[in-house]
RNA sequence: GGGGGUGUAGCUCAGUUGGUUAGAGCGAUCGCCUGUCACGCGAUAGGUCGAGGGUUCGAGUCCCUUCACUCCCGCCA
């Protein structure tokens, strides 16, 4: 028998009763009676309630024991009497009576409490995160994770892919996000960079011939954290097929993800074929390429109604003449609403750093109306014109917002959210998938103003290769694709451009010569030169998978070891000052600090 | 790089209009308690009110600067 445990602290039932057990683990909570002592005892797997009284001798000394303290005890399981049954725990008809313990690491004053439903400091938090750890709700998240990690990993095998790993140390890759980047000993003031996503290694995966490739995979990228988006390093589930069209990639990543969610959630899913939106739909409708779609509310563009007579709106009609535009959203008969209800949106707004929300309720007495600060503005035929674009009734109410489109989009989404939340239109039972699809290859930087690469530049263009027209490069479309659910982008993905001539003319058209491509990606170019089938794949975040299957709001609340917003480790102390033998071999110096 | 929020005991927080010696719960230490499961009861220790400067007779409280954490914008093919 093992010497630490014959259980663990979830094992024992009314079955092991009289039964001599050997039982490890942390004291997660003690409750002294003075002459009768309980000790919950706690592991990986459950909690155990252990009972030892004043007859034994090492009752005083256990009574001493600090809590997380991790011990052994030797006793005996007996029956609890009816009344002291604890149903909160799966060990509860039983105790176990210590005869003999043992400290096998004792712990000193604690900085945080592990048995608590407090909420701590994130500072504390990452500090201690092994202590942190052992707390209930992120423990189970923790093990949520693997568990999600397995189950994919074994729908991608029976799926017929292979895993393989791929480089750590790679090089800087041109385009994207900032590289993290690694000096080279033996390659003085020459850099590794890690690698933001394994993408050109996946595509020489099928060069190479290998059909199906998988990989949870690290990414490495040098950007600001936010909630959902860990600084430094994430994973993905990266993978890549080989003679597919963007619809073989959709039938195996959906089925993936349903099998997935409905496995780990109990949560519904709002659709087990993904709906597919257009980037342009998308944007005009949602006013963001990651749609909320468990939102009902629907943005609609009404600028032509601003060049009616019949309205005297004058501020947007002046908007609208020099190049705003002007769009809705409608929310169903909330004509009961109170006026602070349209007013804390508007004021909402004005924080947003928008100009406000304009809005008015449609009435009718005889004849249609608005009611409401901006009501009077329209006349009964424009309302009725508004009412027949975007499906308002009788009783709605209509929030206008007014700018040109790239801040309209941002307000507009904004404020879908904002007012679908203060109306409690969002089911938070359910998960919303979608794909949005068809986005544009390039787009124009609105402050350079030169073209550039909207997402991947490896992506396929669509349509007939040889008509494509590269004089009107913002009107080509890529097969290129995101995964979105509840507003959360999963993933994109693309079908790849595996013809080097091809790749040569979209990478002019932002802007790189035929050299720059060549040296830039010359594994790439070199490799699709010599036989490279058809291929395309997708990677979606394993952490907002997890996330969205823990109901968590925060990816470290998945992240065993998680960095803080400034990109630092606090338990390892990382990043870390290096010495003066590991700059020297590195060919390192550092500028002197102010 | 920019904006918002927070910062008071080991932890979570309260602290009124600027006014005597800065409080509570949990935790710690000590004592009492044989059926608890957030056990109970009593006592004790524990504070650079994030830091620095200013206004004031007087600052945890007002002002300025700064630091840390966090949320957001930028950024994230």
């Amino acid at each position: 028998m093992n010497k630490y445990r014959s259980h663990n602290c979830n094992q024992l039932r009314k079955e092991s009763v009289g039964t001599d057990v050997i039982l490890s683990g942390w004291i997660n909570k003690k409750r002294d009676h003075g002459n009768l002592l309980f000790i919950d005892l706690r592991d990986n797997y459950g909690i155990t309630q252990c009972i030892i009284n004043k007859d034994n001798s090492n009752f005083k000394e256990l009574e001493k024991i600090q809590l997380e303290t991790v011990i052994k005890i030797e006793g005996k399981v007996v029956d609890r009497s009816k009344d002291t049954i604890n149903k909160e725990i799966q060990t509860g008809e039983i105790e176990v009576v210590i005869q003999t313990f043992n400290v096998l690491g004792t712990c000193k004053e604690l900085p945080l409490p592990v048995f608590s439903d407090q909420e701590y400091s994130e500072e504390i938090r990452l500090r201690y995160r092994f202590l942190d750890l052992r707390r209930k709700k992120i423990h189970e998240n923790i093990i949520l994770r693997s568990k999600v990690i397995s189950y994919i990993r074994n729908q991608m095998n029976e799926f017929g892919f292979l895993e393989f790993q791929t480089p750590i140390l790679t090089s800087s890759s041109p385009e994207g996000a900032r590289d993290f980047l690694v000096p080279s000993r033996l390659n003085p003031g020459k850099f590794y960079a890690l690698p933001q996503a394994p993408q050109q290694f996946k595509q020489l995966i099928m060069v190479s011939g290998f059909d199906k490739y998988f990989q949870i995979a690290p990414c490495f990228r040098d950007e600001d954290a936010r909630a959902d988006r860990s600084p430094g390093e994430f994973y993905q589930l990266d993978l890549e097929m080989s003679f597919v069209e963007q619809n073989d990639v959709f039938k195996v990543v959906e089925k993936l993800l349903v099998n997935t969610f409905n496995e780990f959630s109990d949560k519904k899913l709002l659709f087990n074929k993904f709906p597919r939106i257009t980037y342009k739909d998308s944007m005009l409708k949602y006013g963001s390429d990651k749609p909320d779609l468990r939102n009902p509310l629907i943005i609609n563009d009404i600028t032509e109604i601003f060049s009616r007579d019949d309205v005297s709106f004058e501020i947007f009609k002046k908007l609208v003449k020099s190049g705003s535009k002007v769009r809705c959203i409608i929310t169903k008969n909330t004509k009961d609403k109170p006026r602070s209800f349209f007013d804390n949106i508007d004021k909402w707004a004005k924080e947003q750093g928008a100009s406000g929300l304009a809005y008015f309720t449609i009435e009718k007495d005889k004849e249609v109306s608005g009611k409401g600060p901006v009501g009077k503005f329209f006349s009964k035929n424009s309302i009725e014109e508004i009412m027949k674009k975007t499906g308002a009734k009788v009783g709605d109410s209509i929030f206008l917002a007014c700018a040109r489109q790239i801040e309209l989009e941002k307000i507009t989404s904004l404020a879908r959210d904002k007012i679908a939340r203060d109306l409690e239109l969002i089911d938070d039972s359910v998960f919303a998938f979608c794909w949005v699809v068809d986005y544009p290859m390039f787009e124009k930087n609105e402050i350079t103003n030169k073209i550039e690469f909207s997402h991947n530049p490896f992506s396929m263009p669509q349509g007939n290769l040889d008509d494509l027209n590269f004089d009107d490069p913002l009107n080509i479309l890529a097969y290129q694709y995101d995964i979105v659910c509840n507003g959360i982008e999963l993933s994109s993905g693309a079908i790849r451009n595996h013809i080097p001539e091809l790749m040569y003319k979209l990478f002019s058209v932002a802007g790189y010569s035929k050299k720059d491509v060549e040296q830039k990606f010359s594994g790439m170019i070199n490799a699709l030169s010599f036989g490279a089938p058809p291929h395309g794949g997708i990677a979606p975040g394993i952490d907002r998978i997890v996330m969205l299957l823990a109901n968590e709001k925060n990816i470290r609340e998945v992240t065993m070891f998680p960095m803080n917003q400034n990109a630092q480790d606090l338990m390892m102390n990382a990043p870390s000052e290096i010495n003066e033998k590991q700059l020297k071999e590195l060919n390192i110096i550092l500028k002197d600090k102010k």
